[in-house]
DNA sequence: AGGTAATCCTACTGGCGAGTAGGTAGCGCG
DNA sequence: CGCGCTACCTACTCGCCAGTAGGATTACCT
């Protein structure tokens, strides 16, 4: 599916250092996400990136600042991602609810990075767990200021930092395990995953078991584009979804 | 931390096979869990273990079949510790409360346990993902056993499996990630924790900014005090889910 | 053109770690 | 006792891979 086939038939084509830069990264990225970070080798990145180890060296360095920057890059689109996806002008729930289909969004769209930043990022424990620590902090951080911003948490007056990130960390766990779920059962639309996790998280099993459920309110989202004229870079592609797909799911009022 | 004695002056005391083997798993655990697969190196874990290398490979085999057996082990001590843990015959709510409380249980008492099941294993393409994925689906089918079970789903008459699997791979992501915080935040005893996740995924974030919070029947406020010595019969040590204290108990130690 | 600096290469080193060959020590048993 | 068996060892081989030395090509500027 990544037609990334430079083809390293003999010298490569002269190119100035930052396009090499990304073509490298990306590289590096499609590896990382296949093989993880030990068994992913630099001479196998190399020949990805259609060009020879001493330049993955000279541009960026070492195998681990290599990862490293392969990390910080995928989840500061990730986050950026979401934080464009998120309304923040709307009620908490319209709020959660557009978060959780940014995020399962970008996942659709971006497989290999999310390979690298859930799965092999976390296992290895270097300065690597750091940055995806960060990473991880500022997703849950977003949800945690969220929570409490909509109405304070109940049994937690003073305690709410814990309570507030401990439930955040949940819900991103949540989010991470039905994203891996989803990509072993591609068959369904994100929205309609996203939807589920809404419904869970949102009404709770006791809820959903008693026949409730989560609807999102019966509006046209807006398409939030990019307004920024300055942005050369053509946005992170996350693949579309809107409310259409949220009715695909199995008619929830009619029962048989 | 782990006080795995052995410090391997000379020749190793003659021991029976099965107690030797047995050492090595627990050496195997302890190191893979520390390091990782790949990082972890057979050296080390004979060390660890008091013997020579050529035994592990007398022993256990590959490095490979090593790992897979570690997994094979811990999964199965995990899923049996949650079974034993689940009261059955209560109804819905307090069955997966009770298991929510034997996975936290089980998670405290057994660290290295869990850091190789969770971290390694599922970063590692090889046969493993196979053994980690058994257990996850037996955890997970566990889970949607429970919620089919309680009232069938809402919205599902047809589809309900892919609902229920979905809905259980969440949630079983849900309670990972949260033992991970955990694991970073350990000053919180188990109790508490499993209550936040029980709440969350019970009632939904819906309820929980409206104040309502899930109890269990017999008890008030579950973070308060969860005393009841209901525990019959633990088959692996599992942590005393009070909050007495609990910060760091020592290792777990498996002598016979 | 010719200089020069960036880009790119082939071909090595050095170390680490999986796996093994081939031998030594304790224990039981006739 | 010596025969054998099992637990156990030291000391290698061998392949893989991170990282580098040193040289060959361009592109671009004057």
């Amino acid at each position: 599916m990544h037609a990334e086939q430079p083809v390293r038939t003999g010298r490569a084509k002269r190119l100035p250092r930052a396009v090499r830069e990304r073509q490298i990264m990306d590289a590096a990225v499609d590896v990382f996400s296949r093989l993880g970070f030990h068994a992913a080798s630099m001479d196998e990145i190399s020949e990805v990136a259609g060009i020879s180890k001493p330049m993955l060296y000279a541009y960026l360095g070492s195998k681990e600042e290599l990862f490293a920057t392969c990390i910080r890059r995928e989840s500061t689109r990730m986050i950026e991602a979401i934080a464009n996806g998120v309304e923040t002008d709307q009620p908490a729930d319209v709020q959660l609810w557009s978060g959780l289909r940014a995020f399962f969004g970008f996942v659709g769209g971006n497989r290999p990075s999310w390979q690298v930043l859930h799965r092999q990022a976390s296992s290895q424990g270097g300065p690597f767990a750091q940055e995806l620590a960060d990473m991880r902090g500022r997703a849950i951080s977003l949800v945690a200021a969220l929570l409490v911003h909509s109405g304070d948490l109940p049994d937690v007056p003073r305690a709410g930092d814990k309570e507030a990130e401990s439930l955040a960390a949940a819900l991103v766990g949540a989010g991470e395990s039905l994203a891996d779920w989803w990509l072993d059962n591609p068959e369904e639309p994100a929205g309609v995953v996203a939807a589920r996790l809404m419904n869970l998280v949102w009404m709770g099993f006791g809820d959903l078991v008693a026949g409730n459920v989560w609807h999102p309110p019966s509006r046209r989202a807006p398409e939030s584009s990019d307004q920024s004229p300055d942005h050369t870079e053509p946005p992170d592609q996350v693949e579309p979804l809107d409310e259409a797909e949220f009715q695909h799911q199995p008619e929830s009022e009619h029962r048989s």
